[in-house]
DNA sequence: TACAATGTTTTAAG
DNA sequence: CCTTAAAACATTGT
């Protein structure tokens, strides 16, 4: 499920294990979210270090621990982390867990179509480098949104709107979301958009990435918290069933598959 | 049963 | 080299 907001939130939970050690760490070394990982080295390495801090960007979040350890996570479709009692058996879907005295840090994801990465060293990983200007980071301005546009000027906006080079973060329901605000249809071509709706949709990809931190992404972890609603007026309430209504003019939405994503949208107020 | 699921990555084709 | 489309990945729930 996971997207800009949603990874926000998780990241979250694990902040109560922050300047703890790591007493053992249990992990499912033939996972595939542990594809490509030194699993030995990431056991060796956490085992004794102090998780130092950590920070989201997009959907990928990065875990510095002491003794130079860096964790790469990402949630892909079903990933979760979570916080469990300190003696609590690991799940059959907890590829990785982090012992500390006091709590469990777990990283959960049914179908693995996340990513465990760990790097061991004094310069930052590889794929710490080159990220995308956060949306809601001042690099990311009009200028540079509709340059990125112009590139994938022939694809339809839902598929750009969720390549994360340029829309880090985005996701299948906030790209249509941003659409549906935007009043525009997920098949337009960014070349064909006239300047106010450039401005529109720059306007609303803010917008949407602001309202979702600031209710999804809203409560530092607890036991097993969950992550809460956006606000009741967005189409994200009515999108996941058939038969749904649009928020605005009441029309019955549509559903097709966009950017091969399942997208729904409002056939009579997004042109 | 069969299909769809808040996501990338790889492969193939143009 | 670049873009696009399709397939692949693994599991669960309807």
């Amino acid at each position: 499920m996971p997207e800009l907001a949603e990874v926000e939130f998780y990241r979250k939970q694990w902040l109560c294990g922050l300047q703890q050690r790591i007493l053992a760490v249990e992990l499912h070394s033939q996972a595939r979210v542990l594809r490509g990982t030194d699993t030995e080295a990431l056991r060796a390495i956490l085992t004794g270090a102090v998780l130092l801090g950590s920070e989201a960007h997009g959907k990928q979040m990065f875990f510095r621990f002491s003794r130079k350890g860096f964790l790469g996570l990402h949630l892909g479709m079903t990933g979760s982390l979570r916080v469990q009692p300190p003696g609590s058996p690991a799940g059959r879907h907890d590829h990785l867990v982090l012992r500390q005295l006091k709590q469990s840090l777990a990283f959960t994801d049914p179908r693995q179509f996340g990513r465990v990465r760990f790097h061991a060293g004094d310069t930052p990983p590889p794929w710490r480098a080159n990220l995308p200007a956060p949306i809601l980071s001042s690099q990311f301005t009009r200028g540079a949104m509709e340059q990125f546009l112009r590139r994938h000027g022939g694809q339809p906006l839902k598929a750009v709107l969720l390549m994360q080079d340029g829309f880090p973060g985005i996701g299948n329901w906030m790209a249509d979301e941003i659409l549906w605000r935007a009043a525009l249809h997920p098949e337009r071509r960014p070349g064909q958009l006239n300047g106010g709706e450039m401005k529109q949709l720059y306007r609303q990809v803010r917008f949407v990435c602001r309202g979702a931190m600031r209710t999804v992404g809203a409560g530092v972890g607890s036991l097993d918290g969950e992550f809460g609603d956006p606000p009741a007026a967005w189409l994200f309430h009515r999108r996941w069933s058939k038969g749904g209504n649009c928020p605005r003019d009441g029309s019955v939405l549509l559903r097709a598959e966009i950017g091969g994503r399942t997208t729904c949208w409002c056939g009579s107020c997004q042109v």
